[in-house]
DNA sequence: CTGAAAGCGCTTACAG
DNA sequence: CTGAAAGCGCTTACAG
């Protein structure tokens, strides 16, 4: 920065004003009459003035940044969110600071606290696994606007957008029941992830509904990741009598089971069906296509960015809860 | 926002000091004894105090924040440099802006304006196809620290962190060759596209240096996408003398071609070898596994990063330019 | 219609 | 070792 910034009093000099009437030209102020508001535009342009919105904001008390905190911005699930989130902000005047918190609470907090520092005015936040349950509440106690996406969060008092897991868990399942599977594994996940509980939760009740008993052998845990669901089916596939089914824990798992089962020499979709959840735009084109139901991230993301924007306005409002219904797309993979 | 902020006054109060001491106390200065220390920090636990860091770079005339403009978060080689971005940053204690310019010269107009008025301290920006020559000229001139990412992009005045197109798409050609192909076919990519533009080039000369000649036919143009391959190979299978290997655009195109070749009833790898470009993660898990050019998308993120860090720091360096090597990954659908 | 003054929350010479 | 004062770039009552 060879010279230092064109600041309003530049301009005021300039163009022989005061401050406060090149203040009141920015703002379009109806109190200024066209020659004067001409006269310090011509100013502005002449030396290349830009606006300093963070002093402003400082004055104003306001602030235009919406904090972002998620998992992984390399699972296409949460870049969806993401740019649905970056889409709706802008079109509302703010701008997100993104931070991954790679599934790490203590990371977490340096970042929340990272974010408060630099004054942002609300956050939405995809809870890493294992976020105690009092992490929010000094923030929430200063009254800091907070929507909570994604990962189910237990807490009454923040605004939420997330999807029906057990809903999407229970259709996959009843899908898979409805082309005659009665074993039916459940691969991949953490135990202690939310999302899974209550996908967990919506396969036992649709095995339960169809008569099916619940064999926990079928259900493998483990960190999902791109290669995670290889681990997964093997482990299946020695049991005495193995699933003709897997729901996997997502669409990232699900594409590694697979590979997986090519590794074993089976053929998915026709030696077991397979189902994943997400509906990441990739599994379109897998070989076969991969059945799976989508949680429908872009709408997550834009209800969590229209919850925190509301929030920001209205600090007063009761919490609200968006819930986005999954839909159920049918592909190869699952024998269509 | 119920009470407002606590600031350095409130606990100036509380601990029975000036504000410059609690400044001084914040800032771990040696000048001031223990027992002020510990007295002023309790205070701040007391009242819960949080610093405000925009008030102090409004002061001291610095920020921590990066800009970063890519294209499309959705596209995993993006994900992936933003996911190494933002790591590098916070460990130099930045934090980065996200913004999609979605390829539009006009938004991108308008989100650099943005945060310049957000007192950037740089930013990092992989510039959107067709922005003029002139785009980053003022922003020069100002002195605002810049650096070009992932595209080529002819202006010696700035940093430059990115693949080597050129050198990527000879290593594919000449792999092909190498496998016995003499009908090799481009596939995808929009012609303006810079990194599209090196990676022809690269392709020309290895023909050339194979002594086999170039036929128009076989170089396809269409913006990328998910699905855009699909149109791509069918264009050229429809050829009196179709190709019987493709360089595509990049991987999300490479898949998609494995996707078209089967509907057209073609087996990819086998009755068509397939290569792609930027080696992302789902590549290895496709069926057949996709040979692709890894451009090292987490480097050049972070390349990125330290050459915007360092001119931070140092504003008036020479323009440093890093190119990634990129590195060949040979899988079955080049046939392996 | 326009200007002088105070202040947002911080830091930084400068006194004492 | 600590305080009073000025100032970062802006906005906003308040005068006139």
């Amino acid at each position: 920065m060879d010279r230092r910034r064109v600041t309003i009093n530049d301009i005021a000099r300039h163009a022989g004003v005061s401050r406060s009437t090149v203040s009141l030209v920015l703002r379009a102020s109806p109190r200024i009459p066209p020659e004067t508001h001409d006269r310090v535009q011509g100013s502005i342009r002449a030396l290349g003035y830009t606006y300093n919105r963070s002093a402003a904001n400082l004055r104003q008390q306001t602030s235009q940044a919406i904090g972002l905190i998620i998992n992984d911005i390399c699972n296409p699930f949460f870049a969806e969110l993401t740019s649905a989130v970056e889409e709706a902000a802008a079109e509302a005047g703010f701008f997100v600071y993104l931070v991954e918190s790679a599934e790490s609470p203590d990371r977490q907090d340096r970042v929340l606290q990272s974010m408060i520092e630099h004054d942002v005015a609300g956050m939405i936040i995809c809870p890493a696994t294992g976020t105690p349950g009092r992490t929010f509440d000094t923030l929430h106690a200063r009254g800091l606007p907070i929507c909570i996406a994604v990962r189910p969060y237990p807490d009454p008092r923040f605004d939420f957008a997330g999807p029906d897991n057990y809903l999407a868990a229970q259709m996959a399942t009843g899908h898979l029941v409805g082309r005659g599977h009665r074993r039916i594994a459940f691969l991949g996940g953490e135990p202690t992830n939310p999302s899974r509980v209550d996908r967990l939760s919506g396969y036992f009740s649709a095995l339960q509904q169809n008569g099916i008993a619940f064999d926990p052998a079928l259900v493998v845990e483990s960190r999902p990741s791109r290669k995670s669901g290889i681990a997964d089916v093997e482990q299946v596939l020695r049991l005495a009598e193995p699933p003709t089914a897997a729901l996997c824990y997502n669409d990232f798992v699900a594409i590694s089971v697979m590979h997986g089962l090519r590794l074993q020499g089976l053929e998915p979709g026709r030696d077991m069906a397979l189902i994943g959840f997400d509906g990441m735009p990739e599994a379109e084109m897998t070989y076969p296509p991969l059945s799976t139901v989508s949680l429908h991230a872009r709408a997550i993301g834009r209800n969590a960015a229209d919850l925190i924007i509301r929030r920001i306005g209205e600090p007063a409002a009761a919490p609200a809860r968006r819930v986005e219904q999954p839909t159920l797309i049918i592909r190869q993979s699952s024998g269509a």
